[in-house]
DNA sequence: TGAACGCGTAACCTATGGGTTACGCTTTAC
DNA sequence: GTAAAGCGTAACCCATAGGTTACGCGTTCA
């Protein structure tokens, strides 16, 4: 968990995650997104690699980062743990309301695509 | 959320933060359980009440710090929509389950405090 | 009232994280 | 088979995060 705290704490980091997670791009793509060179996001994707944020997948001369979900899963629930001391019961609802926030968001957004 | 994302990336702050999720405890107290010194400890509160993720009561010449729940909300909300992209709605599920277990945690401790 | 306590801040030093340019390796394309 | 494309790595530079010691200010207590 603390590699993954780590990697996130980069907003450069962050925007990749974001990027790849719902559609795996090339180091090239991704790059070509940022103002800074490609070797710093090279170097990015790196430290998001072996912190077991995204997968890469070498086809060829491309290699394709995705996101890797499971890689959030431990600092996901170590958060969770922290927002809800004891006697914060209505923290939790909270929490129930936010998986069910997401889960009606993808439900939308593939409704969307599929009328489009 | 990128304050809460740097201040969680520093180990010590980790630390204070699970110290203060349950009891408040003066600045003198959190230093104590650290091999570094006073002064840099403070620093690191610092930047922990910049970033609101603790709040700070002063009493005499003491400061008690404890946990701000609502502070790391944001950065929470950010990881559970990362953690849920298109086409894996069975994460959701175990999101769902991650928050029955810190309900039932909670519940337990609670019970376990009460009869003791 | 003065000594000790609790805490924060200032000044300083060092390690390191993130940037750049230069380079090399493998794969595609002509 | 040679040129170009796609990536990663090495070497280097600089800003800054985090450590230390020294210090100052308010609060307690004898």
């Amino acid at each position: 968990m603390d590699q993954a705290a780590e990697a996130i704490a980069d907003p450069i980091r962050r925007a990749i995650l974001r990027m790849v997670r719902d559609e795996r791009l090339t180091a090239g793509e991704i790059a070509a997104r940022f103002a800074v060179s490609r070797p710093a996001v090279s170097r990015h994707l790196r430290v998001l690699r072996e912190s077991g944020l995204v997968t890469d997948d070498l086809s060829g001369r491309h290699r394709y980062y995705s996101l890797n979900p499971e890689g959030l899963a431990e600092l996901h629930r170590w958060l969770t743990a922290l927002m809800t001391p004891a006697g914060w019961e209505q923290r939790l609802d909270a929490l129930e309301t936010e998986v069910h926030r997401a889960r009606r968001d993808n439900r939308d957004n593939r409704d969307n695509r599929e009328t489009a």
